[in-house]
DNA sequence: CGTCCACGTCTAC
DNA sequence: TAGACCTGGACGG
């Protein structure tokens, strides 16, 4: 789940799986976790949910009660209390009922049902984990989705910074600057732009500060929502594409990327570089598989390796944000149930569907530096065709590389 | 079986 | 610029 959407999505989560639950009691934390303990304890409480970048804050909230000594009980909270999530690799919420937590459910909130409900956050890797009473970290810069001018004067006001002497591609990473952006948001974005990954962030960025300046003079632009017109209008830049690539993720709804969802197939189908078939991809300075398409620019570490790419299978299990049902009644998805039925759910028809059916394959290359197979018209070359159209539909034109 | 890979930070030579 | 932190899926033998 790891980028700003799927943060993000995680946040909307809890807000509709939530409303109107009654959670009561302690927050339990699993055995073999490391992470601190929750010192929350409540009779009745509710919880809320919110994102920042690739944070996310729970608050729970006592509710009031006609008997005040019951609020007074030793050790019970009266008091809100917001707790700090960063998802690591793996982290996600889930809803379920008792019985049927998930493995890996390491921290846990019950809600007072008869057949008790749980909101679990559960990490597979355990490279997640939370700050209970804890604010957005100090060090991540504005949310790129919902916080994009301030993320945009951030970024143009600080290019003297030594993090832009770096190639773009390891520059995006950097979460001062670009706080929800991910490696694969980070493909993504450089290859609709033809940016090649290694040239020097500075270089790249430095072009949009006269653009701004003049925007300054002409209009004022002050809200996200105006951003997103402006960005539709507007020459496409790279700071507006770090705040529209995962819009349209989150627009998308479901989970974002999870490859072991049943209908991973419609985020699959929207990736128009990272992890398809005929791009490139090599290893950055932080050994990071960067994908992209043609000249990989003049900061390219030198004998970089290109990693194996394996394919991946979808699971049966489904555990996707938007299809749970309020009731926590598991994963019963018919497993005969084709794909295809599973994956509609394109906003707006306006677009004739596509051919859910086609896959993109993982790429398996050798040691060196992976080349496109030349004579090989993938699938995923028509597909991102297609899916540029569905994109321009919506308003945000492309640059694809179509050669 | 073993090896490689994965949506991300962290800190220690 | 390496590891460390972890689990588990895909693949190769």
């Amino acid at each position: 789940m790891p980028e700003g959407p799927e943060l993000h999505l995680a946040s909307l989560f809890v807000n509709r799986m939530c409303e109107g639950v009654v959670f009561t009691g302690s927050v339990k934390k699993s055995q073999v976790s490391k992470r601190p303990d929750v010192p929350f304890t409540s009779e009745a409480y509710r919880i809320t949910a919110q994102s920042r970048g690739k944070e996310v804050r729970l608050t729970l909230t006592p509710i009031k009660s006609d008997d005040v000594k019951q609020s007074v009980k030793a050790g019970h909270s009266d008091q809100p209390m917001d707790i700090i999530f960063h998802f690591g690799m793996s982290g996600f919420f889930r809803f379920t009922t008792e019985d049927e937590l998930p493995k890996h459910a390491h921290l846990q909130f019950y809600s007072n049902e008869k057949p008790c409900r749980v909101l679990s956050f559960v990490d597979a890797r355990r490279f997640g984990g939370w700050q209970p009473n804890g604010t957005w970290q100090p060090d991540r810069g504005p949310c790129i989705m919902f916080e994009y001018e301030t993320f945009r004067e951030n970024v143009l006001t600080h290019l003297s910074d030594r993090a832009f002497d770096r190639p773009i591609c390891e520059t995006l990473l950097n979460q001062k600057y670009f706080n929800g952006i991910g490696n694969y948001l980070r493909a993504e974005i450089l290859f609709r732009l033809n940016i090649q990954p290694f040239v020097k962030a500075r270089t790249v960025l430095e072009g949009l500060l006269c653009k701004d300046k003049k925007a300054e003079e002409t209009t004022k632009t002050e809200i996200s929502d105006q951003a997103v017109k402006n960005a539709a209008v507007e020459p496409l830049d790279l700071l507006s594409l770090c705040h529209t690539v995962p819009l349209e993720v989150v627009k998308q709804g479901g989970k974002g990327y999870d490859p072991e969802k049943a209908d991973y197939s419609a985020f699959e189908a929207w990736l128009q570089c990272y992890c398809v078939d005929g791009m490139k991809s090599i290893r950055d300075h932080n050994s990071r598989t960067i994908w992209f398409k043609g000249d990989p620019g003049p900061m390219a570490p030198k004998n970089s390796k290109s990693p194996k790419a394996k394919k991946r299978v979808k699971k049966e299990d489904n555990h996707d944000y938007a299809t749970q049902k309020k009731v926590g009644e598991g994963v019963t998805k018919a497993r005969t149930v084709k794909q295809e039925t599973l994956t509609e759910k394109v906003k707006k028809e306006k677009v004739p569907e596509k051919q859910t059916g086609s896959k993109r394959q993982r790429i398996q290359n050798g040691k060196e530096m992976s080349m496109p197979q030349q004579n090989k018209r993938s699938s995923a070359r028509r597909k991102s065709s297609s899916t540029e159209m569905v994109l321009q539909k919506s308003g945000h034109v492309t640059r694809q590389s179509s050669k």
